[in-house]
DNA sequence: CTTGAAAAGAACTGCCT
DNA sequence: AGGCAGTTCTTTTCAAG
């Protein structure tokens, strides 16, 4: 754990919301030198609060307009080791997340398709002809909001 | 829709792994010059794939080591719109993602705590005494991984 | 914390194959 | 498309107040 101050949530608000950004131009946004905001990302991320810089790709210009939420049920618990289902899913290309989850599923996955038929191809041909797969429940997204959540 | 070869794919898949090289840098590894390497980033930038760079945050640094992942169902639905309700749910500062869906449920969060008592606490003050707010589904995430998804 | 500066590196541009 | 050479900007590290 790490004490943060309101300008150290500041900077891991702006850099979550755009990490392109320099670090003067961040510092003139909050008052703040060059130097001192450069500081201060490095100790945020020695800290290991920032854990690296990711690129967001748009799904749907790469012509994937669907994304699908899967909760699975692993049937026969104890003939397929988790780590096995856990492994094979991940290596589904379509599948983008895979969480193992403690409740009413055992995994939560984030799947991407082309279009509904292809995401039946993937759901049929792929995920639910997996040794181990039990019930399957699907959420269509719709829409979605990201939010740096809290910041201690 | 945009046409990427191989070598793009390879970018794409590079950069969403770590954001943070240099075209130089990605470049050596792919036998490309520099120049080369980033007037591809910048088309597949302007083209729209390349949405922005984001620093991921290490949730458990900041004193949150709880992730809940929330299906949420709407309550007489026609008195709450769905946009007042999506609106309720991302002013709460322990929701990361708001993912409004069609099928079991209406509303798919992921909501950090500090641990399952801040959590039981977001959940009965926040979020279930949000107007509108039906039927509940929790799953606790126990471990994640992330993948690139399909590229085209 | 600040300013100022210097060196290294990365980003960007124009020209040529 | 790709490479080379050059310019501009940022990063990174100083010293000094």
């Amino acid at each position: 754990m790490i004490e943060l101050d309101d300008i150290d949530r500041q900077i891991l608000r702006a850099l979550a919301r755009d990490a392109g950004q320099s670090a003067g131009a961040l510092g003139r946004d909050l008052g703040l030198s060059q130097p001192a905001t450069w500081r201060r990302i490095r100790r945020l991320t020695d800290a290991g609060v920032i854990r690296g810089k990711r690129v967001r790709l748009n799904a749907e210009r790469l012509g994937f307009g669907v994304t699908v939420f899967l909760g699975v049920k692993l049937a026969r618990k104890g003939q397929v080791t988790l780590e096995d289902f856990e492994r094979a899913m991940s290596a589904i290309p379509e599948v983008q997340t895979v969480e193992h989850v403690l409740g009413v599923y055992d995994f939560r996955l984030r799947v991407v398709a082309r279009d509904l038929a292809d995401f039946e191809r993937v759901l049929r041909r792929r995920i639910m002809a997996l040794p181990g797969a039990g019930e399957v429940e699907a959420n269509v997204l719709l829409s979605e909001e990201r939010r740096p959540g809290p910041l201690g």
